[in-house]
DNA sequence: GCTCCGGCGGTACTGAGTGCCGTGCCGATC
DNA sequence: GATCGGCACGGCACTCAGTACCGCCGGAGC
């Protein structure tokens, strides 16, 4: 039922545009009765979204299932749960991602749908960053970036058609936002002393290469 | 007319709420005819936002009004362009922050408002960092930071009524951000020889700690 | 066979948003 | 001074999303 409501659904709006398709028009076409619509999608804009809700109940229980030493990376995680919903079935996600980007009502819902992801990301981080001076805010910034850069990789594979690998494109992405908020822990070495690091920076270099350099030496490039 | 329109909304939301006003209450309040409401307001969530139409533009011109040495500065200092919007008037602005909280319906349209003003961040970001290898997604990681910054701190200023200096909370935390993606490019030095500063740096250490100590040596703490 | 119940459809309603047209008011023109 | 053209406003009628309510039916249990 949920199933050919979506099927029917997106066979009109990809015909005619979305705003051109009543919800009359989408069950005449699945031959189901109006009031059964409303009664799988709260609206007209949840049948475009149909597994978003679940793969959100997926991310909550994954952040809430465990802690991580780095809690960067376990959002991180927690944020490659969302690519693994899109590759699940790209040609869906590239029809959807057209769809979204010429109806602005569309964008307006995803919008609400990424900002309850980026929510349940900064929980996780404000929970973990509670007591830290300014914990809230980085919480808050770096669930931001997190997303920002997830959602950049995934579109830029969107608009691909779904051609190249995803996966790599937004590990890529992320990686990025790790080496600007750092890793608060790493492996401690085992094998040696402590060693050190050494970086000589002209004073007027650009500060994100110094990182970059840092991170080299490091071992974390 | 708009600001009667306006002022008539926000005194039937406050008494009775947002959903149980219907537009009809509001002309009827306003005295002026129902058609008329629609002429000024494309819908009926942009009474609650009356400004960020002309705010968003100011931003837009801001932003094409020139370029700066440093980007992100530039950014944020574009993100301030809200802020001032915010505090012009105070009142005005905690009454809608309660609206918007409790409203599900005008926290999505909010949330469309700022991925505006995101995309317009954004947008500076990517033609000043066009032709740096991954200048798309370090552009859109930064308008976002930056604007999950500014939201932290306006948010909280927000939530206290009003009360402290809203000025001074949001640049601290744009500072953060500043700190955690650096500054392209500093003053140049002129009285004195390329001076270097040398880091030492423990194996293990947090990235972002590190990332501050050398802010700190290169005189930008 | 009877009842209870859950899924489904139909009807009627509210309210947002739109298109169209009439009206009154204004300065400009002859 | 009468007329014309633009313009802002109001009123009416309409579409469509979303909701409340009721009636129908088929299966499970007694």
């Amino acid at each position: 039922m949920r199933d050919a409501l979506v099927a029917a659904a997106f066979r009109l709006f990809l015909e005619r545009g979305y705003e051109q398709t009543t919800v009359d028009d989408i069950v005449a076409l699945a031959g189901v009765g109006r009031r059964s619509f409303f009664r799988y999608f709260p609206s007209k804009e949840d049948v475009v979204f149909p597994d978003h809700e679940r793969c959100l109940a997926d991310m909550t229980a994954f952040l809430a299932a465990g802690t991580d030493d780095e809690p960067v990376r376990r959002v991180c995680d927690a944020a490659r749960l969302v690519l693994l919903m899109y590759a699940e079935n790209p040609a869906f996600s590239v029809q959807r991602y057209r769809l979204t980007r010429q109806v602005p009502g569309l964008r307006a819902y995803e919008l609400s749908v990424v900002w309850r992801y980026e929510r349940a990301l900064a929980g996780y981080l404000r929970a973990r960053y509670a007591g830290l001076r300014d914990g809230t805010l980085r919480a808050d910034v770096i669930a931001a970036a997190v997303v920002a850069a997830h959602n950049n990789a995934l579109r830029s594979w969107l608009r691909s058609d779904g051609q190249g690998d995803a996966e790599a494109a937004v590990d890529h992405a992320l990686e990025h936002v790790r080496a600007a908020f750092g890793a608060e822990t790493v492996p401690a070495v085992t094998d040696g002393p402590d060693d050190v690091v050494v970086i000589v920076s002209r004073r007027g270099a650009p500060l994100w290469r110094v990182v970059q350099e840092l991170e080299a030496a490091l071992g974390r490039g």
